[in-house]
DNA sequence: GAGGAGCGATACCGATCAGTATCTGATGAG
DNA sequence: CTCATCAGATACTGATCGGTATCGCTCCTC
């Protein structure tokens, strides 16, 4: 069986080193069953290596969670950065294009919500390295967000990117609990409707109208 | 030392039937712990009692779990009836009612977020009698806030609910992980931007105008 | 061809988990 | 007074947890 690595090659598993092959078992294993529901035995196995190669590879279980969100959160990072290069001049593109990014996964999320949420609610310690890095990585986005506000010269970039915020997290949350069906398409819709809201300047307006649906 | 029970009397631990110290302490370590960081015997050492007492009243953890979620909903849904109760004939003043209750709670909720997400992030198994529980509950929540929004008469009543609800749990995601600071403030705000970004019709907006921060 | 590092396999460690068995004491109803 | 019921305490089961020790084998390098 094939299937594709983080990287985006198509590769047979035995053939990564093990090192990716233990990386791509967390994070299928911890996506979908929660971080301490997956022991390292099972991780192993699926990773089709041993419990001691893991442990040649990370210090602890902790240490393996830890690399797996730094490595999920760079691949949240990236794909903005896409969105960003994609609409250099035109801020509010790149809002939408952030809000399709997240509106494309959620039927992929079906019922297995944002790895990012799921992984604080099993990591209630706030010293914990790898909720550091979550917390940081939220208030990075939280940033982006103000900034293309401001750039986007919506009246009140900190509310915007809050609102923006909220709206992207709690669509992934509804769509997790099946509450909400077709969340895709309403985030899309609601995200076009905050930023009708604030009608930016003439100026801004020019640039920022077509590009959207990238 | 003295606390409050869930009925709200003021009780010492100790007076209470052991069934509703275990189902006080569980409540307790479940929200700040997580599920399956929880042992049943710390459950029952909180609860002033032992084991074997805890599974005289519950079969199973599982059971236990389930009993202690279906009281959360219950206790929302009691909060939301309230609400309801305050403004028989104010659809828009229990919306903002509802939300100001959720933003209330923010400052409480701190860095642990809602007890039904984190839940959800531990019982990936969709036949989980605790998780049917908790999707029925989050159903309900958004047919009543739909509800709401066709007797507001805001023109598109099931976007306007699927925007509450990602507002609302947006904003207990981003409290948990810290990136928004006074989210309680923003919540209403956004919140009451979204009623005021759909105008009801004069007769109904007779009524709605007034009473709304409760 | 020799040597060393990385790998797979197996067996093990102490701790903790959910759940059970058994015994004793208190309490409350008849 | 008696008896049944519930509570507390202790000890136990079998399984699983994270993490370790030890063994060959393979493969790459010099």
């Amino acid at each position: 069986m094939t299937n594709t690595d983080r990287a985006g090659r198509q590769s047979r598993v035995a053939t990564l080193p093990p090192r990716e092959r233990i990386l791509d078992a967390a994070e299928e294993l911890f996506a979908r069953e929660g971080i301490k529901a997956v022991g390292v035995q099972a991780i192993a196995d699926r990773a089709g290596t041993t419990k001691m190669a893991l442990y040649r590879h990370f210090a602890t279980k902790d240490a393996l969670v830890e690399e797996w969100l730094r490595i999920v959160a760079a691949d949240y990072t990236a794909a903005f950065d896409r969105v960003a290069d994609a609409h250099p001049d035109d801020p509010r593109a790149q809002i939408l294009g952030i809000a399709r990014f997240i509106a494309d996964g959620l039927p992929d999320i079906s019922h297995r919500g944002c790895p990012f949420i799921n992984a604080l609610a099993e990591l209630p310690d706030r010293a914990h390295p790898a909720r550091r890095l979550i917390e940081a990585h939220k208030a990075g986005q939280l940033r982006r967000l103000t900034d293309l506000c401001v750039r986007a010269a919506l009246p009140d970039p900190d509310e915007a990117a809050a609102e923006f915020t909220f709206v992207l997290e709690g669509a992934q949350v509804s769509t997790q609990n099946g509450s909400v069906q077709r969340a895709d398409e309403r985030l899309m819709r609601i995200v076009g409707a905050i930023l009708d809201r604030h009608p930016a300047p003439a100026a801004a307006r020019r640039a920022g109208s077509a590009a959207a649906r990238g």
